[in-house]
DNA sequence: TCTCCGATTAGAC
DNA sequence: CTAACGGTCTAATCGGAGA
């Protein structure tokens, strides 16, 4: 009996956000759409009509202006309630065709479809679910490998003739090759602009050329990775699925404000907002920290303003994932941080040393035992009544520093005051 | 010389 | 009209400090 090749599926949103956007707005469907990073910054996601126009990935906004008029492009900021919505309704259908799911991205799922005797059944199904029931388009890739579903779900969204579902075990060892010398490195898996540069050096251009590459001399000069890139692209499979989400080992908080601001107070407001987000992520995944770092930052693209970008390490005697004693030490770390005189543009918080809160003893002589219950009351409350419903009082009440987000569509499936009324 | 640590880098999305 | 360039997260690597 021979055995069968592993069949790893990665199915992968057709431009997400902009597609969550067309579902509630289907006179958006045929034209060029954009939706913009926080603060109303970046394109992030763009429809294929806005590619074609020639707006790229991650470009400023400002710097299309010209293009976005002439060519009537239709601007989003992000609107990540709706789309962290719609995912889950993604996520969840993708979850019935297979017992194994690692939920990757907000916008990708792998599948471990191994040993089903109808993947491409099982393939096309999914494909067509998805979009029947949600509007969003999927493509759908599949291969030995993560790194292969994911170079197959490339091909499938590349090539027309896959109509959306590729799998690159059914292909004979020449198609394969064909296919992959016309693919370049770039489009591999952990595979970025620089080690793209770097491989050039070498000669190493298409995938083919990385897949037959002499492995001990790659991993000589590009580490352990890139062997393992190298093993996945032959079919190996080394990377597993992950099914359940390990705890975070650092949570981060930090934002670009709106505009600039100069006094402590605008500051002590935004960060003591950020302390509060990152508290609540912590408690989440039932940890606490054991580190806190501080840091403000002025406008590094305002070159002609004077810059400054201090942080500080805070490390916390007692762990904790108690809001008010993490906004207690972040204030005072800004004391020690804040020059006036400079004009602030993004500010944030990052925890570390994260571990388990049931599995650490705590300090049986600490004076005061630390108050978790106010914390669990506080996160019920904003659970059940919505979210910011209460809060510590230094936490964002000033809105001096809030980002900009002039272009945000309604909450369509999460708030029914957002509901648009229909004529 | 070895190890540990923080800082930096590269990558993903 | 202005001013205008994102936010998290992980792992690897590097370089200095201290043992």
């Amino acid at each position: 009996m021979q055995e069968q090749p592993r069949s790893i599926g990665l199915i992968d949103c057709n431009n997400f956000y902009v597609s969550c956007e067309r579902v509630f707005r289907p006179d958006l469907l045929t034209r060029p759409v954009i939706i913009l990073s926080n603060n109303d910054g970046c394109a992030v996601s763009r429809s294929n009509e806005a590619k074609a126009i020639g707006v790229k990935m991650g470009v400023p906004v400002f710097k299309i202006r010209d293009l976005v008029k002439d060519h009537g492009i239709e601007v989003f900021s992000s609107n990540y309630v709706l789309y962290a919505d719609m995912s889950n309704r993604v996520m969840s259908i993708l979850s019935e065709y297979s017992p194994i799911q690692e939920i990757y991205s907000i916008d990708e799922s792998f599948l471990d479809l191994t040993g089903f005797s109808d993947i491409r059944e099982r393939a096309r199904a999914m494909y067509e679910r998805v979009v029947r029931d949600t509007g969003i388009p999927v493509c759908v890739g599949i291969g030995p490998s993560k790194t292969l579903a994911k170079l197959s779900n490339f091909v499938a969204k590349r090539h027309p003739k896959s109509n959306g579902v590729f799998n690159i075990n059914l292909l004979s060892p020449g198609q394969v090759n064909s296919v992959l010398t016309n693919i370049p490195t770039e489009e591999v898996w952990g595979v970025g602009r620089k080690l793209t540069a770097s491989l050039s050096e070498f000669g190493i251009d298409t995938v083919l050329q990385l897949r037959d590459a002499d492995i001990a001399s790659m991993r000589k000069k590009f580490g352990v990775v890139m062997e393992k890139t190298i093993r996945e692209l032959r079919g190996e499979a080394c990377i597993e699925l992950e099914e359940m989400a390990s705890a975070k080992k650092q949570i981060i908080n930090s934002r670009s404000f709106g505009k600039s601001v100069g006094t402590i107070e605008d500051v002590q407001d935004a960060l003591a907002h950020f302390v509060s987000n990152a508290a609540k992520k912590l408690r989440d995944q039932h940890s606490i920290a054991g580190m806190m770092q501080v840091f403000i930052q002025t406008d590094r693209f305002r070159t002609e303003r004077p810059q400054y970008c201090p942080s500080v390490t805070i490390p916390l005697v007692m762990p904790t994932a108690n809001s008010m004693t993490l906004q207690k030490w972040a204030l005072a770390g800004l004391e020690s941080i804040f020059r006036p005189g400079y004009l602030y543009k993004k500010a944030g918080v990052i925890l570390s040393e994260i571990c388990d809160a049931s599995t650490y003893q705590g300090d049986l002589f600490a004076s005061v035992p630390e108050d978790t219950e106010i914390m669990k009351v506080l996160d019920k409350m904003n659970a059940r009544y919505g979210k910011g419903t209460i809060k510590l009082s230094q936490d964002g009440s000033r809105q001096s520093w809030k980002m900009r987000q002039e272009k945000k569509s309604p909450e369509y499936t999460t708030n029914w005051d957002e509901i648009p009324v229909c004529v």
